[in-house]
DNA sequence: AGAAAAAGCGCC
DNA sequence: AAAGGGCGCTTTTTCT
């Protein structure tokens, strides 16, 4: 297990559930298939007990989940869990009842034949108050013990478990699942923890390409007035909305200019003087929409930005992120991100992950040879493409999305003939998804199946253009999922084991922590004396995490890692 | 009036 | 440089 590898003993298991208002709640310690393995326990304050708890036993916490169960604990740290909401959902997917409701009150509804309640929507930050912890967000039936569901939900995913048939894809699925909770604890200690986030170098970056901020909230700043002007008078004189897009087609079309749309590719192209100012200004129109003063005071406050996580709430594992867009932070913002006082950031990628994923995947020799080096692209290069690196790697790309236009079909061939094993695996996860079938990824997360308007779009006699063109989408689509979603697992996997070696490390009273993960990419923050030693536990993370995935492969999966003040200085 | 869709761009 | 899959977020436009 990526957070248990050093213990030989399975740790013990103790449902946990917190009391709907108040401090205390209550324990109960459960064997490994989830029976009591002695009687419910009161906390008055369950923060105390749950620590000594932790201290005395390391057991694994079992609750409905992280942010009812876990956030309210906070900062209390604990090393593992079972989220049970979380499991269901990755359960329900590998029993192909995919998008079935997964809350505690719906498993618990399930198991007991009762009607099952559909899941709430998430929760955004503006219902805090409203209830962001009561147990009814459990979607527990009215009378029902929390801490009997929590038991007999967590019984049965464990016997679910064991229940899949195939030996390798059980343990597999089991570290998914001890992956994906480990997860669940982190994304509530980043949110937690924030980033460190200087909001006076985002004040001053903003001023410097937007002007000072306006004095009245909803105000244009000045550089965006200008920019208006300017745009009105190069097209004409008219006054025009530059925020709407038809507005803007038109404006150019009175010029003369034809244009199927205003993205800034196609933008790019044209000819007149307009075309570069309506680029740069919506650039900053943007960035002042998306991640201006607005932003910062709803998101970046006292020094840090925090975010909410959202686990596995991309269908491939991916994270996603909910109000404050975590993962769609600007680079040019990234140099606000700076560490405290005597603190370091240690910031590391994963280099080529996908191709390197889909040669451990495949294991195609050849390719598995060239997932040996460190610039794979490269070693692609040498062996296939002439030393012609841009080649390689726009082939390979093509290759695992499905790409078919352009000039890139004499490169596949070139990747067919000498990767096979490689060119197979992805091609014959796009049959399966073009003949409506399900695909998974290395630890056995399901892909979703095709919905019923796909089915009739498809399977119908008279299926013509239409019914191909979809068909192809979802080949595409399964064939990215294998690879993107395998690629989750190992950077879910990464993060457990590098977490685990950090809770282990401290300077006094501080100690190291996450607190940023985007997809193949982590940040720790931390005392600045520790940076070397989080360094080395990042690599030692991704060997563990490679090994705890594919096993026995030749593939390496490298981290780059820089050591730095501010994050705009990582690479 | 409020919800939903569309367009477009940010990140991987 | 983009393509290709995945998202979140904001604004405008359209629908109910």
């Amino acid at each position: 297990m990526p957070d248990g590898e050093e213990s030989a003993a399975v740790p013990p298991r103790y449902a946990l559930v917190p009391d709907p208002h108040g401090p205390g709640g209550r324990l109960q310690p459960l064997a490994e298939d989830g029976t009591p393995a002695g009687p419910p326990v009161r906390a008055d304050r369950l923060a105390d007990s749950v620590a000594a708890v932790e201290a005395a036993e390391h057991p694994r916490w079992v609750w409905a989940a992280a942010d009812s169960a876990y956030a309210p604990l906070l900062p209390l740290r604990l090393a593992r869990c079972h989220d049970l909401r979380l499991t269901e959902a990755l359960l329900l997917g590998h029993e192909g009842r995919w998008g079935a409701p997964r809350s505690l009150g719906a498993a618990w509804a399930r198991l007991r034949g009762l009607p099952v309640p559909a899941d709430l929507p998430e929760s955004g930050p503006t219902d805090e108050q409203a209830g962001l912890f009561a147990p009814d967000r459990l979607q527990l039936a009215p009378g029902t013990d929390p801490l009997d569901a929590v038991v007999a939900v967590h019984a049965e995913q464990q016997r679910r478990v064991a229940a899949i048939a195939d030996e390798a894809a059980r343990g597999r699925f089991r570290l998914l699942v001890a992956a994906e909770s480990a997860g669940a604890l982190l994304a509530a200690e980043m949110a937690y923890d924030g980033l460190p986030w200087r909001s006076d170098v985002h004040d001053a970056l903003l001023t410097e390409l937007l002007g000072p901020r306006p004095a009245l909230p909803g105000a244009q700043p000045r550089r965006l007035v200008e920019l208006s002007a300017e745009l009105q008078q190069a097209l004409g004189g008219r006054p025009f909305n530059p925020d709407s897009h038809s507005q803007v087609l038109k404006a150019f079309a009175d010029q003369g200019v034809q244009l199927a749309s205003t993205r800034s590719w196609e933008l790019r192209a044209v000819d007149h003087p307009a075309a570069a100012l309506m680029i740069r200004y919506k650039e900053l129109s943007r960035l002042h929409a998306a991640h201006g003063w607005a932003w910062q005071g709803a998101w970046a406050r006292g020094g840090r930005f925090r975010p909410e996580y959202v686990v596995g709430g991309v269908v491939s594992g991916r994270w996603a992120s909910r109000g404050g867009g975590a993962l769609q932070i600007p680079r040019i913002l990234r140099r606000a991100v700076v560490a405290d006082p005597g603190w370091l950031l240690v910031v590391a990628d994963a280099a080529q992950l996908e191709p390197r994923v889909l040669a451990a995947l495949s294991q195609d020799a050849g390719l598995a040879r060239t997932a040996a080096e460190g610039d794979l692209y490269s070693a692609l290069a040498a062996t296939a493409f002439h030393g012609d690196r841009d080649k390689a790697k726009l082939g390979l790309l093509g290759a695992m999305y499905g790409q078919t236009s352009g000039d890139i079909g004499p490169l596949l061939a070139t990747l067919r003939r000498r990767y096979p094993a490689a060119m197979g695996y992805v091609e014959a996860a796009a049959r399966t998804g073009e003949d409506g079938g399900v695909v998974h990824s290395r630890l056995g997360r399901a892909c979703p199946p095709p919905s019923a308007d796909w089915l009739d779009l498809t399977e119908a006699a008279d299926a013509g253009e239409a019914g191909g063109r979809s068909a192809r989408a979802r080949g595409r689509f399964t064939r990215n999922f294998v690879i993107q979603a395998s690629g989750a697992d190992w950077a879910l996997a990464l993060l457990a084991a590098l977490r685990r070696r950090l809770a282990g490390m401290e300077s006094g009273a501080d100690r190291p922590h996450l607190v940023f993960f985007q997809h193949d990419e982590v940040m720790v923050h931390t005392p600045a004396d520790l940076a070397d030693r989080v360094a080395a536990a990042v690599t030692e993370s991704g060997e563990e995490a490679s090994r705890l995935v594919f096993g026995d492969t030749p593939v390496r999966f490298p981290l780059s890692t820089a050591v730095v003040e501010c994050y705009g200085d990582a690479k």
